[in-house]
DNA sequence: AACAAACATGTAACCGGTTACACATCATAT
DNA sequence: ATATGATGTGTAACCGGTTACATGTTTGTT
């Protein structure tokens, strides 16, 4: 493997002028240009990123920590990530933490180690210690789907609390008399506010009742575990806003084994609008994230804290959109 | 941050017998072992994978390329490679090719700067060239789901022409008749081994006729064409194997649309075994790869190349497993 | 004509490790 | 008593780049 040494030798210069051609930062006369320019093609030269890495201490690599790729929500971000960061010179290290936060802070100390350039969490567990452990070791990051407040940090993420409102209100106008809903794990602040959303407008109903709410994990199973206990307690509900859309899909699983006919019996919205829920029948509504844009939008943000374009943290949001499919289509209209 | 040399000086001795302590070759006085020890300690030492990349050669860093993450046969794989990976201290980098021999390229040439230890190939269009392009510059890799004989390389598969055979036993003892195919793009050698397994079989009947074999795209929606396609030329067949998944959902979907029933009029049998099958309704009868396991094996593969123990090629096949479920499961039995 | 600014290039230190080699000490075998 | 091998440690070269600084040459300005 050619070195810039050898080009610097065959074109007959120092190698301070052929890394200066390479980085087209200083002077260099036209004609050596050239003749640089022939000698690494003759020699098929490319840079060693690793010696380029020690001196400048940048990487061109971030790390992209989730709790799960086979999670169906993420591969999509994590598409959205390397697409962005390819187009900007960038390669995408990935990392599963299972939400765990021991997993979250090998990684991190991994990640240092490899100077890495920067982290995007989509983990959830993230806690002050992880982000004051970033912010000492001076590592860019950009979270998602974080409350704002917490820790001073860039964050992404969707309208969750609006788009559990939008949800109610669906299936309130599809006839729905009675609304439960299935909330995920109060550690994540995307389930938190979704329940929040939910809470706020079905309060305002003589039905409503605490017991309408119900705790599920945000799986497939546990949708069904969930949507079982809440039909046992109450056998009269209508409509069911569900955190997420694995436990949608699970939860619509069940109600057909229960003989409970979806939607004219029970209606059921999602949250995230993962592709699954076209494959369900019927298909089922969801309150849609952009979840390419975010991951895009992220990456983005990422990259330009990295390269010192933007200092202030910025959260951005992103609006959700409601997909009214099969699951609420209600032949009973009010 | 501190420098080997500033846990040198700490501890009272040179950086060679840190460097020595730290990566366990060479001797090391008992004492001094402890005083360096304690040097790293306090000083929270950690060694620069960039420098000692430059020094090695070596990254501890693996790249996985296959064509798309968000296609939802990968995620599992990933998941598996990143698991292993981890446990023996390798990094996984993420690449999305779309199956575009120039993007492989691409990524080989940044891997290649980037001093990667090895490749993990799950991306089909890999042909003579990058292999010869890999094996010039030295870079071990693994491929999945290749034809063995092609190039020589190391290979993980599953039996794909054993698997066709299967379902289309399989279907033929629910009591279907006249089977039909819908089979992927013929330069993926999975969609081709698949074909030649059902087409070996399908031959011997009578009812054979070579458009009874469809292509599709291995998507959603090119399984709905594909099916409409098939269900117009013959309108009188009961069942389809077809080439993976992802179609299968599609196909069944759009039956359901054209009032056909399945399994009842027609059964169902798709390849895979992603999870999306048991959302389905009813559930996608598959033949499932061991995914996870194949990821897994792959991984140990790479990683013993890498670490030059192991030396002659290997080929690893896994056995596919019937999952038989609601999508062939007939009341009208023969 | 004198001088500043722009252009062009080379030297060498530095990034933070690894490791070949030299050298010293000590225990054991002969 | 001496040779031998194991143990323990330091020096310095090396991995392959970047870049501050020095130096020399043009070009333009007044």
């Amino acid at each position: 493997m050619a070195t810039i040494k050898d080009v610097a030798k065959l074109a007959g210069v120092s190698v301070a002028t052929v890394s200066r051609f390479i980085n087209k930062n200083g002077y260099v006369n036209e004609e050596t240009k050239l003749r640089v320019e022939q000698a690494i093609d003759k020699l098929q030269y490319e840079r060693n990123a690793m010696a380029r890495g020690l001196a400048t201490k940048k990487t061109e690599t971030i790390a992209l920590i989730l709790p799960d790729i086979s999670n169906p929500f993420f591969p999509e971000l994590a598409r959205a990530v390397e697409d962005v960061a390819r187009t900007y010179g960038y390669t995408v290290i990935l990392c599963n933490s299972d939400n765990q936060v021991n997993k979250e802070k090998g990684y991190i100390h991994v990640l240092k180690q490899r100077y890495i350039d920067g982290i995007l969490f989509a983990s959830h567990t993230l806690g002050a210690e992880e982000v004051g452990l970033m912010k000492k070791n001076n590592i860019p990051f950009v979270v998602l789907d974080r409350v704002p407040a917490e820790v001073e940090c860039s964050v992404v993420r969707s309208k969750n609390f609006e788009g559990a409102q939008i949800a109610f209100q669906h299936l309130q106008e599809v006839g729905c008399r009675k609304i439960a809903h299935i909330y995920g794990p109060q550690e994540l602040a995307t389930a938190k506010e979704r329940l929040m959303g939910y809470e706020q407008l079905a309060r305002e109903f003589d039905w409503f009742s605490p017991s309408l709410m119900v705790q599920g994990d945000f799986t497939i199973d546990g949708g069904g575990i969930a949507v079982e206990l809440l039909m046992s307690r109450h056998p009269d509900i209508d409509g069911i806003f569900i955190g997420n859309d694995l436990m949608a899909l699970g939860a619509m699983k069940k109600l057909k084994q229960m003989g409970i006919h979806v939607p004219d019996q029970v209606a059921i919205c999602g949250f995230d609008g993962i592709h699954l829920t076209k494959i369900a029948d019927p298909e089922l509504t969801t309150i849609a994230q952009p979840t390419y844009e975010i991951g895009m939008m992220a990456t983005r943000l990422l990259i330009k804290k990295i390269e010192g374009l933007m200092e202030e943290d910025q959260t951005h949001e992103f609006d959700v959109t409601l997909l009214s499919r099969g699951s609420t289509e209600r032949k009973i209209q009010v």
